[in-house]
DNA sequence: AAGGGCGTCTTGTTCAGACAAGTTCCTCAC
DNA sequence: GTGAGGAACTTGTCTGAACAAGACGCCCTT
């Protein structure tokens, strides 16, 4: 059982979708939804809140909610594993393991990921491909509490985070994503066929589990136009924040 | 008056923030905090919804919220305006205006802006400096019926966007925000003393009225080291989207 | 025809109560 | 000691009501 302001948001993006509200045209008021859902007007303005985050409504008050725009957009999961991005996409995404092993976990590393010091890591470099195209290198050091469910998974495993929760109950609830440029490395630039110092738009994550206990921090580094990101905002919601980069390391 | 609940979340931000209650440290429960503020349930979930959207706290039902992080985060207008951003960040933002000038606009520019074909727009080239450093080259295409206001303003102007909302009460009220790599041009790399071919981060964004008019639609390309973008999200909430470079345009 | 004023509509904020569903922790039995 | 069970706690969902505040359109005046 699905909870009724998401099955109204669904609707609701299901109308939107499909140009049956046009991109500026007004939404029906909150009372009308109410009435036409047997909805609270609370149980409505969830459901709008959802589409709002989602950037697809906007509103002001005193006037009717407006659509901005006409456009599907992907899940948290998404975020975290290219494998289900892709997926949802209709990219065939696969992945090459180049290295796996344990060792210590750098100074930064053991900050990231709360561990004490001296504690190991399990150090993971993967290719990424879609449509059989190199796009992407991901460099991950797995907490060493979780290192033992990734060392068990197949080698030709195509999403980690998939397979953890389905094999070891681990899953990601919370993640943190830094994102910026940086020059292609003599392995980046052999990995993707590129130009050592070509730009990459680099993303890099600390996923955590429901307790807030982080899993693993990933630098990803994307050949340069095979993704782009994307975020939409209010006043009101800032999901998205440019720090200065000299100070965040 | 600000809202009981924006009053509750400040609270709760502050005790965050100065490490009253420490990262992975429980929150009290939505009633004791109710009880507290002297404000219903209702009112309490709105505040802690807040700060959730800000990535501060995680939750999951049955179980007491948690703190995920203590940082400091910004808003909205700062991830508009340069200005503004690097005004709360401490530094000393100024800004060179290079070119400014009408132009026919081109076909994306207008789809992008939502204008008739033909119509005009405003071109405006700057370099932005951060105590005294250049950082960001900027390419903006103002709608035409915003060009006006704009033209009016001094060429030593520090925010458009803030001058804008004084002088003619145009407020940036949505936007959309496009984030990939690209390799410097010639212009940018002499403006932001790079080599030719250097990583760059950019971010395309397209800022609308309360409307959902489109203002205007901005090429900013950072210089790699210098700025990082920065996004949180949680099982249920989706702020960034990750899409395929190629289909974009 | 242009402008101001007012009533109506709509969203924003808040309250109090109820039940569902998941977590935590203590207790008791084995 | 250890594990199962259950009570108490906590968050998630939903209702119905009320008032505040901003937007919009209509009508009347000038």
């Amino acid at each position: 059982m699905t909870a009724l302001y998401v099955e109204i948001a669904e609707g609701l993006r299901r109308s939107i979708l499909s140009g049956e509200y046009a991109v500026g045209a007004r939404l029906p008021s909150e009372s009308d939804l109410a009435l036409r859902w047997s909805a609270s007007r609370g149980t409505v303005r969830q459901a709008v809140a959802l589409l709002t985050s989602e950037g697809l409504i906007g509103s002001r008050q005193g006037a009717r909610r407006i659509v901005l725009r006409r456009e599907r957009r992907h899940s948290f999961a998404e975020l975290h594993s290219f494998a289900q991005w892709a997926q949802a996409m209709g990219y065939r995404a696969t992945s090459r393991f180049l290295h796996r092993e344990r060792r210590g976990a750098t100074p930064e590393e053991a900050r990231r990921l709360a561990l004490p010091e001296g504690s190991g890591v399990l150090d993971v470099l993967r290719l990424r491909l879609l449509d059989g195209e190199p796009v992407m290198v991901e460099r991950t050091a797995y907490a060493d509490w979780a290192a033992p469910t990734v060392e068990a998974l197949p080698v030709d495993c195509a999403s980690i985070m998939d397979s953890m929760a389905a094999e070891a109950g681990i899953v990601a609830h919370y993640g943190e994503h830094l994102i910026d440029a940086v020059p292609a490395g003599s392995d980046d630039a052999r990995l993707l066929r590129v130009r050592r110092g070509s730009p990459l738009l680099r993303q890099r994550h600390l996923t955590s589990n429901p307790d807030g206990r982080p899993i693993e921090w990933t630098d990803d580094r994307y050949r340069a136009g095979s993704v782009t990101f994307n975020v939409s905002n209010s006043v009101g919601t800032a999901p998205l924040i440019r720090d200065p980069g000299a100070l965040l390391m």
